[in-house]
DNA sequence: TAACCGTGGCC
DNA sequence: TGGCCAAGGTT
């Protein structure tokens, strides 16, 4: 480390003792981060805002402390916390990893990022992350942020898509040997407030003076942007099959799209065969409303229909479906999607 | 490697 | 309004 990324990551530590953001699953004034709470919040972070993790987390740390208490938990009840937070394959995974802690490694998280790695749902950036951020170990910690931030102080023009190996040789560089977690979270957090993606608060940057894009005039057009992929459409079909005071509702296939979620019967958009809703196909219906939903990855228009269910056709159900009381619904793991359009055929 | 995997807020 | 973006990982 040179003199001049030493002042970097000097200047950063300072600047973060008084800035710091007081997040649930931070500890001040020399206590000891827990292991268990950095990797829960890790996981709700992947893609997904401070803002919109917090409510979900204390949610979580309620309800489960440990990784004892996790493990002994159904995988429906985490799900049914996570309902809403998107992206389900997160809580699978924590759910898994929760038994693979518990038995291997007597409930507590391993602390080197090879180990780290092995558990679902741990990928490089988290790995690094909790090595430093939980066990205060040296370890190159490269997130959206930082790549940002990154690429702006050594002027790196490349869109950081293209450009992992670079920002991460840059990171090395500037990461010092102590304090690492609070220089880590420093960086994020510069990125988060002041270094942002859009008009950069540079007037407030602990670090302007260090700053090569700034220096080039250059801080509002790195890093470069790379042209998204065009967003498709698709269309489907939801069922509101009604009996009485009572809806069908069935649990999703284990994989894919919102997988082992709860769902109004539904087809034709999720690229799944599903041979349980067959039965679909031959309901009088009727429709009755649209929504849109937005996915990553596409555009999901959603026709809903009504469906009377009579009494003498009570034929058995497939797998996985039950009536529910359309009163009682909070009790099942619908994602947004469901939410939505519940919310909708309720409504009018 | 690029597609897949959710959702909410911002401008 | 719609595209962008957020403490990414898996396949």
């Amino acid at each position: 480390m040179t003199k001049n990324q030493k002042i970097i990551s000097d200047k950063l530590l300072k600047w973060y003792d008084h800035n710091a953001r007081l997040l649930p699953w931070r500890l001040f004034g020399g206590s000891k981060p827990d292991p268990y709470k950095i990797w829960i919040s890790e996981i709700m972070l992947q893609q997904t805002t401070v803002q919109t993790v917090i409510p979900y987390f204390k949610l979580f740390i309620q309800k489960w402390p440990t990784v004892d208490q996790l493990c002994k938990s159904d995988l429906s009840e985490v799900l049914h916390l996570w309902s809403g937070l998107g992206y389900y394959s997160r809580a699978r995974n924590l759910h898994l990893s929760s038994f693979l802690i518990n038995s291997k490694y007597n409930n507590s998280l391993p602390s080197t990022e090879s180990e780290l790695l092995k558990l679902p749902g741990i990928g490089s950036y988290t790995a690094a992350a909790i090595m430093a951020i939980a066990f205060n170990k040296r370890a190159v910690v490269v997130d959206g942020n930082i790549k940002r931030v990154v690429s702006r102080l050594f002027s790196l023009e490349k869109p950081v898509k293209e450009n992992y190996r670079e920002i991460w040789d840059f990171t090395n560089l500037i990461t010092p040997n102590i304090r690492v977690g609070d220089f880590v979270q420093s960086l994020m957090d510069l990125g988060s407030e002041i270094c942002t993606p859009s008009r950069p608060k540079c007037y407030q940057c602990p670090v302007i003076n260090n700053c090569q894009a700034k220096t080039n005039k250059k801080e509002n057009f790195i890093p470069l942007k790379k042209r998204k992929l065009e967003k498709n459409f698709r269309n489907g079909a939801s069922f509101f099959i009604r009996k009485g005071q009572k809806v069908l509702i069935y649990k999703r296939l284990d994989r894919g799209l919102l997988a082992s979620l709860d769902a109004l019967p539904s087809i034709g958009w999720d690229n799944q065969v599903d041979q349980r809703l067959e039965f679909i196909k031959k309901l009088e219906k009727k429709k009755i409303s649209r929504i849109k939903h937005e996915f990553t990855h596409f555009t999901l228009n959603m026709d809903i229909y009504l469906v009377e269910y009579l009494e003498n056709e009570n034929s058995k159900l497939p797998k996985d479906f039950i009536w529910a009381d359309i009163n009682n619904l909070k009790k099942f793991s619908f994602p947004t999607l469901m939410q939505k359009i519940l919310k909708k055929i309720i409504n009018d």
